[in-house]
DNA sequence: ATTATCTATAGATCTATAGATAATGC
DNA sequence: ATTATCTATAGATCTATAGATAATGC
């Protein structure tokens, strides 16, 4: 039963780094507290001393996985890149270290005020950071690129995800992936 | 206690379609057996008379819903006027009879198969009627127009639920509102 | 006789808490 | 002395089933 304080600190990361997987691959009500534990091989009882209660360890791994997935998309060399990233069949199958704005934005529509709110700074700084990389068509703000950009992204990934069928899950990534690139990231790559 | 064959029949129908509208508001997950029953004024126990299993529930709620989003966007006069309904703050705020495909697809990412296959058969039909409206830009298929129209309709309406701000999510739903309108709806309305 | 619905309950699971145990750290 | 973790459990809730009740429909 060691338990130094900075075992603990060590603990604590190593729970949220969890939940933020299981949450975006389970939903944000598909993991539960015993789930955790159990995989963190710890007991039940513990939980409480790391995190107030359930929704306070959902909102902490949501702003993990949010600033690792936001730090991701700020390495992109440019915005051609990132669409091949954000929309290849890899990112698709392996939602649990993915965007989390594709995996949990339905989630967090039916979820609390202060998980609603967390998440939208989250997406106003995905907006700017996109904005960078954006070469809007002639006549479109660069802002409203990467709007629509993001827009796109994030469904066209939640379809693939959501149908059964392996080439037509393929056509909308592919299909998107084209008029992204042609659309907003004509001159590069 | 009255309990004619018509009766049951109609106790059923409205057993789905309370099913069809919380699972859209609230999850594929988000309504339990005694939630509906309860708010059917029915006890617990009569569900099994009426479905097989819950899961069983959730397919037939989600066809029916499915079905009845079909014939709404068939109805529409021009693809012009469907963006404008899908990308409204009336469609956004109410996702209980809205598009159960923006409404549950996260949701249907992690269902079983038969889920996803149902789901899958749907999202085709839908990619046929959208092709119908589809105005294409010059050397892209009507098709590929109808999977970028879908993602980003998707895309764009679930974003606008999750953000807490309302002025950004009405700038989401009018900026991709006029981008789609321009892009594959030029030559109406 | 059949059956639509109700009452009651089994057994699993969930969040959260109380109190014990065994280390750390002053 | 403090505290990180464990054991045990309360109380709520969930899916599903068994058997009773009171209608329908032959």
């Amino acid at each position: 039963m060691g338990h130094s304080r900075a075992q603990k600190a060590a603990t604590h990361d190593r729970l949220v780094s969890i939940a933020a997987r299981r949450f975006r691959e389970q939903g944000l009500e598909g993991l539960s507290v015993a789930d955790l534990m159990n995989e963190a091989e710890l007991t039940v009882g513990g939980f409480y001393k790391h995190f107030d209660s359930r929704e306070a360890l959902v909102r902490e791994a949501m702003g993990v996985a949010m600033a690792e997935s936001e730090a991701r998309v700020e390495a992109w060399e440019s915005l051609a890149e990132g669409i091949d990233a954000y929309l290849s069949p890899g990112h698709r199958d392996n939602p649990g270290d993915g965007c989390p704005i594709a995996a949990l934005s339905c989630d967090v529509g039916r979820a609390v005020a202060e998980t609603r709110t967390l998440f939208t700074e989250r997406i106003e700084r995905r907006l700017r950071s996109l904005e960078i990389g954006v070469t809007a068509p002639e006549g479109m703000a660069k802002r409203d690129g990467a709007i629509v950009t993001l827009s796109t992204l994030v469904g066209a990934l939640t379809l693939a995800r959501a149908v059964s069928d392996d080439g037509l899950s393929e056509e909308i990534l592919e299909t998107a992936r084209v008029f992204l690139r042609e659309t907003f990231a004509a001159d590069q790559g």
